[in-house]
RNA sequence: UCCCCGGUAGCUCAAUGGUAGAGCGGGUGGCUGUUAACCACUAGGUUGGCGGUUCGAGUCCGUCCCGGGGAGCCA
């Protein structure tokens, strides 16, 4: 017989089964006693009445505790009272372990005290119920990328030198050498792209930034596609499919989830292509309009981005930024060599950037001089160069944000509950 | 790093410079359908640390620590 799982308990109506849990809460009302269990799929009341089980399946109820571990056997029933619509009526209970008093209570809680208990407090519903649709959500980039020819090539977390600027880098110590904790896998990506045609990497990448704000984490998680002979435009293309691939796979499979965080699902069934594109002046006279100066040349802040991204209703392309305000990597566009050919992707509803990406530049002499201006060794960056000295082609690529993107899709307000064990300024325990 | 707000029971919060309290959680008892159950009783405090003002400080001042919100930068 199959084994039993909550989230399925619908095909087990009539039969006996044996559910492996935790104790979520209880009640009791005399001669009736109700155990709320959940079993990592879901949770289900279970139900019991004097005189109906075994006086000492009975009596155990009142040494039980909030999130003891239990295996308790019994009828699957429907029952309409019961959250959920079913009901185990119960015949035997194991106790496998009583828990001690247990910190997370069912009432209201500050974020400090449960990020000090995120060990536990991962096992509430709404944590659940998020990290099911970061888990989903990842699963569709992998899916997505795999079924569209791109080849997953891991890039390294240790590395010699930056890739962006060595002040946001973490340094630790390589056998008496300095190293680096990686900021993004792109330089290797592009390696792997020469290589493969089109390839991606997933993995976590580290910054130390010292921001403090609801979008940003010391350690975060990115997907980052990289595709050789692609152009600006058509990389803005794979973006839009990636999210639109990753909505429709959430919706599809997590519907349940969302509900329970109360998301506004209607909004993102309404999501439809094309994401609008704009240009990076373009985007400056929309924030004129709304009485939002900002002098050319200068990147946006978080005002303009939430200005931004509260004007559309689906994501939407920010392309070629000045030059200046991006890294050293990216091409320029031949025709005004003042942007860049790059692209951002912003979230609406004033969730902002959760994609950075672009085209790379691709020629030896321009990306030395590059290097020179952005004040990086050149030595450091010889196995970078080679990529322009041996079959150098254009290429394109980004990198979303699973954190960001899971904070939009769930509607959080701090990306801090988009992943398991969040590192944050000021935060690296537990 | 800077700006703003906060730190009182396990948790969430009250308390004019004058006797430290409630709800939840814990414990005990009651209730045959509960839905963050309900009812009764009960235990629980160095008011973040240090220093100062005052007859008297949870409350005012200084300083440090911790937490929350925001900014610069970014996925």
């Amino acid at each position: 017989m199959k084994r039993f799982y909550i989230e399925k308990a619908g095909e087990f109506v009539g039969k006996e089964v044996t559910i492996k849990g935790w104790l979520y809460n209880k009640r009791d009302s005399g001669k009736v006693k109700f155990l709320l269990l959940r079993d990592g799929t879901g949770i289900m009341q279970a139900v019991m009445v004097k005189g109906e089980v075994e006086n000492g399946v009975f009596e155990c109820f009142n040494s039980l505790t909030q999130e003891s571990s239990l295996i308790v056997t019994g009828k699957v029933r429907e029952d309409k009272r019961s959250p959920g619509g079913y009901e185990l009526s119960i015949k035997g209970i194991e106790i496998v372990q009583l828990a001690q008093s247990y910190p997370i209570t069912p009432k209201e809680h500050g974020v400090g005290f449960l990020m000090d208990y995120r060990h536990l407090w991962l096992r509430s519903k709404r944590q659940h119920a998020i990290m099911r649709i970061r888990a989903e959500i990842i699963q569709a980039c992998q899916d997505y990328l795999n079924t569209n020819g791109f080849t997953l090539i891991d890039a390294p977390i240790f590395t010699p030198s930056a890739c962006e600027g060595t002040t946001t880098l973490f340094g630790v110590d390589y056998f008496g050498k300095k190293a680096y904790l990686t900021q993004s896998g792109q330089l290797y990506n592009e390696a792997a792209a020469m290589a493969f045609g089109k390839v991606y990497c997933f993995g976590p990448a580290f910054r130390a930034e010292k921001a403090k704000t609801r979008r940003h984490l010391t350690e975060f998680w990115q997907v980052e596609p990289e595709m050789a002979y692609a152009r600006l435009e058509e990389t803005i293309e794979v973006c839009e499919e990636l999210l639109l691939f990753i909505l429709k796979r959430v919706l599809e499979r997590r519907r349940e989830e969302l509900k329970r965080l109360e998301r506004d699902i209607s909004f993102l069934e309404g999501i439809r292509p094309p994401f609008p594109r704009i240009s990076y002046d373009e985007a400056l006279q929309i924030l004129k309009e709304r009485g939002i100066e900002l002098e050319w040349g200068e990147d946006f802040g978080a005002p303009h981005e939430t200005a931004l991204s509260q004007k559309f209703d689906t994501p939407f392309f920010v392309h070629r930024y000045p030059a200046q305000c991006k890294a050293f990597y990216m091409k320029r566009d031949g025709e005004a060599p003042h942007l860049a050919l790059c692209v951002d992707g912003l979230a609406p509803e004033g969730y902002g950037e959760i994609i950075g990406g672009g085209e790379r530049e691709d020629d030896l002499e321009t990306l030395k001089e590059r290097l020179e201006e952005y004040n990086l060794p050149e030595e450091a960056f010889q196995w970078y160069l080679d990529l322009r000295r041996f079959g150098s082609v254009p290429h394109a690529g980004f990198g979303l944000g699973i954190e960001r993107t899971v904070a939009w899709i769930c509607g959080l307000s701090h990306v801090r509950e988009a992943i398991p064990f969040p590192r944050m300024l000021d935060r690296i325990r537990p």
